[in-house]
DNA sequence: TTGTACGCGTTATCAA
DNA sequence: TTGATAACGCGTACAA
């Protein structure tokens, strides 16, 4: 069933059924409900991708995330679509699995595809990849970090000073002796955290022994743990909360006590996090608002607006899984 | 840049650039190395949208959920992406928050956007929602639930069989006195659980104290604990994992022990489970599993193959927060 | 106010 | 092997 079949029967043109459907002016009151009697009586709807031929946009919006099973992305996946459904868009979820071709490649079909926007959470940004993203015409909206050389608006997160605010909190409460747990080297988030860690560490006049996570898997997070476990350090601080609740379950697994025997902390508050026994102390990055924001950013580019990017606060929620020393 | 502007900087017709991009045959290598080299030197590709509308195929699977931010729900999506990125399709994805009217409404959309098929996993089945799903045309595959009127493929979960385990599991274990959190009423699922509880309750000839969780949150399962705690239960037995770890939280914050003064267990092994302290008894549903076969089912139904329903086996999970009495 | 005819960027059919 | 030309289903000048 197509608007010509809906004329026929209604006894008009195409373009008028087309006028009636788009609520178009200077159109009669009989012909009008003439064409909705139809319309209604066939249940018609017009088909979006011949709309979206010619009329250039498509009321779709790209996201491409690093791992949509992870806690954080679902989180902001939900942010994204709770603001952009609202206002009639559909989303076209791409999985990157962290892999940069992928990006690209998503990126381009994106484009083929004439989403209207595109919402994208790197995991790296070498600056021919910015080069790239500030070559993009579709409007764009980056997550999770900026990058100085980027053209395009951002809705992103201080990932090196929330990794300072913790170590500071960790001197504050009397630890000197802290094992740090990094995500694997190839995130650009992972190393700015790392940053953070290495600079408030100097600026403590402390050290950290350092080890990495292979993955970002709760069991990279034990492994990990299990390397720490013969070093003398007081705290263990975890570049992510799933990391730090693998950590947790091995000190957990060796007859130990969190917070007596270790203290542990990591940065993301998952919604889990406060529900842990014991609860875990973080640092808050509000990943459902994030995504809100950035779906009202793309909004806002989509209908040339201003639009300014935009660093969200993070927030240290103590809990008991750190104890004065 | 359209495929118009490439046949005429090649010096041939538009059907010959068409041809070449296809790899249609009957093309000679002389006309395709021009061709070619124009399409590289200016990166043409074609415009998906103008491919869909002639093909009538446009690479794009609908995906409809009804929390895309709950981890089980973006466990079945990864399941999803995995299998169908893999054969070039993308994801439409919608998010109906248990809502049936928007889950008719999103249902419309992807018909209007011609998606090539759909992955659905409702919350509520009603009959006479199960007659407009069977009248759909385009290729659809349930998750979660089947539903004996139902005509389309399902893979599914038997929500009242693994209730009823875990009853028998807990009465074998020596509990007789046992409360029941469950879902929501307006959740199929929970009622189907609900009803695997009172079967076993009676088969077992013990009773069960059953409250209702307000939502699916973890809080709302902290509640809940909250009204069963000045009953004489021994064993605390959630619709799901996200409820029962607010109800540990609960029963921890009492300055109690798990499983000491409370066993507690639940349904669906989230990621999380494993990991907490102590360690969650559960039914392991393999959602990312579920949305694995769903991807594969739907390619079958859209290449016309001959697919059946599948029922996903559940798996009973000891760990610790279970113990003999 | 209404209708005709063309364009959107492809694929497919049919001649050449 | 190639090239016109007609679809695909809709918006929209422009004319009536």
């Amino acid at each position: 069933m197509k608007m010509e079949d809906i004329a026929r029967l209604a006894g008009v043109s195409k373009a008028s059924v087309s006028r009636v459907l788009n609520n178009k002016p200077n159109v009669s009151p009989i012909l009008k409900e003439k064409v909705e009697a139809v319309i209604k009586e066939y249940s018609y709807t017009p088909n979006l991708l011949a709309q979206a031929l010619n009329t250039k946009a498509t009321k779709s919006i790209g996201v491409l995330l690093p791992a949509i099973g992870l806690d954080v992305f679902s989180s902001i996946t939900e942010g994204i679509s709770q603001v952009l459904s609202k206002e009639g868009y559909e989303l076209l979820l791409a999985d990157s699995g962290g892999n940069l071709d992928k990006c690209k490649n998503y990126l381009e079909v994106f484009k083929r595809k004439q989403v209207d926007g595109i919402l994208y959470f790197p995991t790296q940004l070498p600056e021919d990849h910015v080069q790239y993203i500030n070559s993009l015409k579709i409007p764009i909206v980056l997550i999770g970090q900026n990058h100085e050389k980027l053209e395009k608006p951002a809705v992103y997160f201080s990932d090196k000073d929330a990794a300072v605010d913790i170590i500071n909190v960790l001197v504050k409460t009397g630890h000197k002796k802290i094992a740090y747990i990094s995500m694997p080297k190839e995130h650009d988030i992972g190393k700015m955290r790392l940053e953070g860690v290495k600079s408030a560490v100097i600026n403590n006049g402390i050290e950290a022994y350092v080890v990495y996570a292979e993955d970002l898997s709760y069991e990279a997070g034990y492994q990990a743990m299990s390397q720490i476990i013969s070093r003398d350090v007081t705290a263990v601080f975890a570049a992510m909360d799933r990391i730090a609740i693998g950590a947790m379950r091995y000190i957990q697994d060796q007859g130990l006590t969190i917070p007596d025997d270790y203290s542990v902390i990591g940065i993301d508050d998952m919604e889990i996090s406060k529900m842990l026994n014991p609860r875990l102390s973080t640092i808050l990055f509000d990943y459902r608002l994030s995504g809100k924001r950035a779906g009202e950013m793309i909004l806002n580019v989509i209908e040339n607006k201003e639009v300014h990017s935009e660093l969200l606060e993070h927030v240290f929620k103590r809990r008991e899984s750190v104890k004065e020393v």
